[in-house]
DNA sequence: TCAACAGGTTAGAATAATTCTAAACTAGAT
DNA sequence: ATCTAGTTTAGAATTATTCTAACCTGTTGA
């Protein structure tokens, strides 16, 4: 499937921003980036997109589901092409994350959820240094 | 042992501000908190401190081991009196962070870390809606 | 006791990530 | 070809946090 029946498949009008934006991010590999780092690349190659539009169109890609919005670590956004449940390692020499199969984790024991909630996911961020 | 005697024990002058906030913060109850909470707090007891002499002072207790900065959720940094190993529950609804105690949680399951990097601590997220 | 000074506080400016505004543009429908 | 809702964009606005630089204060030791 190609990236303009990818965004048609979600109802987006595949525009030449999010076409550009859609071959960079959705390659079938699993990618963590930032903002930034996804306009440097377009830019280094020849082609050009306001800031604007990508958080736009990246804010568009989370809500329909084709990317996922990382917040950790503080200050800047991340977002992971790995829509999956899965989980982190965190390189803290370099801030990179590293994905983690959900079966490479197990539990022999989680808490109680608090009373009148439910459980809505349960992330493991695993720190590593050098 | 009191906040002066606390501050002293780390190195840090017991001025008044600092005073002002250890009370406030290093009462022995686990809390979650951002700077503008704190100050918040100060100013509703009538007291007064500016919000960059919070930062400097939430920066340099978590600098010395009193406090604990959790970058999570975007937006705020939230401090954390809670400074040993724990895990959180996160209330998605409010933001709210809720501690979970170590043992807890258990693991049957862990994947190797990346060669020539080290485990430096695991971090469990329990994210729960009403 | 108190002068000296290193360290601390502060208002306001600066920074930086992200969102907003509003004008110009375009994909898709008819 | 025309119309319109949706999209893009530059630049302004917003917001959390840090920086600057002037003023203040805790501590020390003469
Ligand atoms: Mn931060
Ligand atoms: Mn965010
Ligand atoms: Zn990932
Ligand atoms: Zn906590």
């Amino acid at each position: 499937m190609n990236v303009v029946e990818k965004l048609r498949n979600v109802n987006l009008r595949p525009t030449k921003q999010r076409i550009l934006l859609a071959k960079q991010i959705l390659d079938g590999k699993n990618k963590h980036f930032t903002a930034e780092t996804i306009q440097k690349e377009v830019l280094s190659n020849g082609q050009s997109i306001s800031l604007a539009t990508i958080y736009n169109c990246l804010n568009k890609f989370v809500s329909v589901g084709l990317l996922k919005q990382i917040d950790q670590q503080g200050e800047v956004t991340i977002f992971d092409t790995n829509v999956s449940h899965h989980h982190h390692f965190l390189n803290q020499n370099t801030g990179e994350l590293i994905d983690i199969d959900p079966d490479e984790i197990g539990f022999s024991k989680l808490p109680d959820i608090p009373n009148g909630f439910e459980s809505d996911g349960v992330e493991v961020l695993i720190k590593i240094k050098e």
